[in-house]
DNA sequence: GCCAATACTGACCGGAAGGTCAATAGCGTG
DNA sequence: CACGCTATTGACCTTCCGGTCAGTATTGGC
């Protein structure tokens, strides 16, 4: 609880104006992150990043400037490759769908699930908020995503649709998984392993999207034991 | 705004013992909804609810206990739908999945949307809410959905696999469509329909978690247009 | 080593909101 | 109609917390 600092030589006090900002953000994202916008108390995030309360109104003027800061951090700092992963734009959709999905396991695991709790959480009390996240992440993700399946579509890998909604029959149980290792983490003794679900998923809806039957030979799915 | 009563002939102050928790509860629905745990002002409820703020205490102790009552009342009267549908145990999934998402896709239109919403937002607050949630809703739709398809599984309607991952694979779709719907109501043009979404997911997840390629007279895709 | 500039501090303020309670007014009873 | 019971009230209390600011300590320049 009591940080391990201070030997007793160094001053307790120092000006680092640059490092500052960054130190703030780095520990409001965990008070926020915990206990959401309304119940963070900026006194511990001031505590957690080493300073006094004042100085975090000295770089951030409000709470929810603050807030917004955190988010954004949280933004850049998790989504990257989500997006690289839907950006592989060459590959055909039995490719694309498996390396996004594990991808989308591999950053559901982290604090990205965290993240995702606390914009559905405040997206009402900060819809500039919820706008930037759509815009930085969702809408490109699901656009690159449904351009993909557009052109599957086209050359005929895939059945025609709603590539739209196709997407979220893609990436939605990924999302469910995310939520729901996120909500009842403490509740329940089942929580589904994120990886497996990327990996059957992918097997399933790949094969729901397919044109007819175009591919009996297809390699018998790995690993549904 | 002001509420339309009070015609001077009727008294002020009414004594309804038995009336006031249900009314209290009522509009602590909506503020609740509206502006989640922390932000919900015990005051606003009283107006809505025609009382006193001091009204509200007698019959709930704490804003803590009146969140709960809420909960509680979300719970039951939202859900049934989903659980009947789930529980059509006799049903082949073939027709249990659709019928299943369709009635998600109803039931995601209503307020549930904001249910869920409030639920993941405040389940780190409330693990004891968690609880209930899981055991009264999620438990026992996943449960159900898991053991039809674990039957269908053994009749061979469908391939094998881990049940309880097909089970997200048949509703996360969904699951993301309302907390898409919900989060970026008032962000973007773009909001997908719960109910295109139900019915053309359930053709794709059906057609792949179909045993093999059992049936090559498979009614084409109906309204994918 | 001194000084000016300023990053940093933490005691303080104001208001908001959960929670209390003595007073009051509606209602059932005789 | 009078009376007592109690459901209801709303002014009040208390705590908590975002936000302020006059003062202080650090630092870089000379």
């Amino acid at each position: 609880m009591t940080h391990t600092d201070s030997p007793p030589d160094r001053p307790r006090r120092r000006r680092r104006k640059d490092a500052r900002p960054g130190e703030i953000v780095a520990a409001a994202i965990d008070v926020f992150v915990e206990r959401g916008f309304g119940a963070a108390r900026l006194e511990e995030v001031a505590r957690r990043a080493g300073v006094a309360k004042g100085t975090v109104f000295v770089y951030f003027p409000t709470k929810s400037d603050l807030f917004r800061a955190v988010a954004q951090a949280l933004l850049t700092a998790n989504f990257e490759p989500l997006e690289n992963a839907a950006a592989d734009a060459g590959l055909p959709l039995s490719d694309l769908i498996p390396l996004l999905l594990a991808q989308a396991a591999l950053v559901g695991e982290g604090k990205v699930s965290a993240v995702i709790r606390l914009l559905i959480a405040e997206s009402r009390a900060f819809p500039d908020l919820a706008q930037v996240w759509h815009d930085e992440v969702v809408a490109k993700v699901l656009g690159l995503l449904t351009a993909a399946i557009e052109r599957a579509q086209l050359r005929g890998e895939i059945r025609a649709g709603d590539a739209r909604l196709q997407a979220f029959s893609i990436i939605g149980p990924m999302l469910a998984g995310v939520i729901f290792r996120e909500v009842f983490r403490d509740t329940t003794a089942y929580l589904p392993d994120l990886r497996e679900l990327a990996s059957q998923h992918a097997h399933i809806v790949l094969r729901g999207l397919k044109a007819e039957f175009s591919d009996p030979t297809a390699k018998a799915s790995p690993q549904v034991e």
